[in-house]
DNA sequence: AATTGTGAATTGATTCACAGCT
DNA sequence: AGCTGTGAATCAATTCACAATT
């Protein structure tokens, strides 16, 4: 009996020596999405769902749905479909979701303040647990801790904190960046409109509001 | 003489009647990220640049670059690059950022008011010119009209409004949306973390902020 | 000599088509 | 019969290599 959670190329690679395929960039991005619909069903009492079904509510193909799954293992049961709580969870671990991760925010102006007020990161496992300005005023108005950024250093090492927000002026950033890199940041989500420097090991998002904007206005006519 | 700013795609068409080949959707992305390293460069008395030298501050390779401006005609100098203000300007064409774009934003929460106060668009050409939400409180502390949704449609039609930023629970998002294009809105830019059902000839670019954090927590070890 | 513009080659992602389970 | 898993085929994007131009 082959192990049914093991994709098949595993006993190919054994054999052949050959890498695994990484699944690509996209297909993580995707996983997201299938977690969230996934969640939703959860909450509805579903218990199993085709890949039909679960890639129209995701906005895609089934057979594009299928093989972003099939990077992980056998997932489904053929002639019925995917058990949703089990690859609900199992997408969760892919994605690191289940150890609640601490993120830290740096620069507590207008979008990081609405972003420490939101919630929504919560609920998927996220949290962060503080935030870093140059200048911090009105502490009082979070429910998290607001330090001044001679504190960065060590906050990061104290709780092992791996990922970071970084909304703070695009004139600071690269410099801001670098600090967070220093100290040990792997993954940053960064909001200011600028491309940011790097080292290979660690990763970064970047989310610029006004480049979503010009390309909307590039597709109406 | 051979017009100069034609793509030599053109000649071909115009004997074989090809289609011209439409920019892939990431280049228009990245047409942004030029558009701003453009603006530094002029910023800084710079006026000519080679494809390497802007490839670099853009964080992609030079040849991508030349085939991204490719699209759009023939706009550098062999030998000598890229004039810095005619690109920049006619990025800004194609991109639509000369003519100042009307945006609405709908759901006045914690990341809408969030966005109303973050000043970020108005230098790159938009313009959030009122915001609805369906109760409307405090609306002394914005700048713009914050109106209830019942004036939504109204206000779309006599202000020619073709763009909107949808920042409403979850929950809602579908219905705002259905709202939103029954009155003429063509590009929606989301912030709500759900897929979008929209007809073809509307736009939709989602910024899922969960997504987000957890790709990045797919990619540290 | 420097640097663009662009076909050709390559790499990557998506979709098809169907074999293989349940 | 229904639905997954996957190799092969297609489609799309990126990079290479070099001719064309200043």
């Amino acid at each position: 009996m082959i192990d049914k959670t093991a994709p098949a190329w595993l006993d190919r690679d054994l054999v052949s020596g050959t890498k695994p395929p990484s699944p690509p960039r996209k297909a993580i991005y995707r996983l997201s999405i299938y977690l969230r619909c996934l969640q939703k069903l959860r909450d509805n009492r579903v218990d199993m769902v085709s890949s039909a079904a679960l890639a129209k509510a995701a906005g895609v193909k089934s057979t594009q749905l299928r093989k972003d799954l099939a990077y992980f293992g056998q997932l489904g049961t053929r002639g019925l479909g995917y058990n949703v709580e089990a690859l609900r969870k199992m997408i969760g671990d892919v994605l690191g979701q289940n150890r609640l991760q601490p993120v830290i925010l740096v620069g507590v102006g207008n979008l990081g303040s609405a972003l420490l007020r939101y919630g929504g990161f919560r609920k998927e496992g996220f949290e962060i647990t503080a935030a870093f300005d140059l200048l911090p005023k009105a502490a009082g108005q979070f429910t998290v801790p607001l330090l001044p950024m001679g504190g960065l250093a060590d906050y990061i090492l104290k709780n092992n904190v791996k990922m970071a927000i970084l909304t703070v002026p695009a004139i600071n950033a690269q410099s801001v960046c670098n600090e967070l890199v220093a100290h040990g940041i792997q993954a940053i989500l960064n909001f200011s409109p600028t491309v940011l420097e790097t080292p290979e090991n660690v990763v970064v998002n970047s989310v610029d509001l006004a480049v979503e904007l010009e390309n909307l206005s590039y597709f109406i006519r």
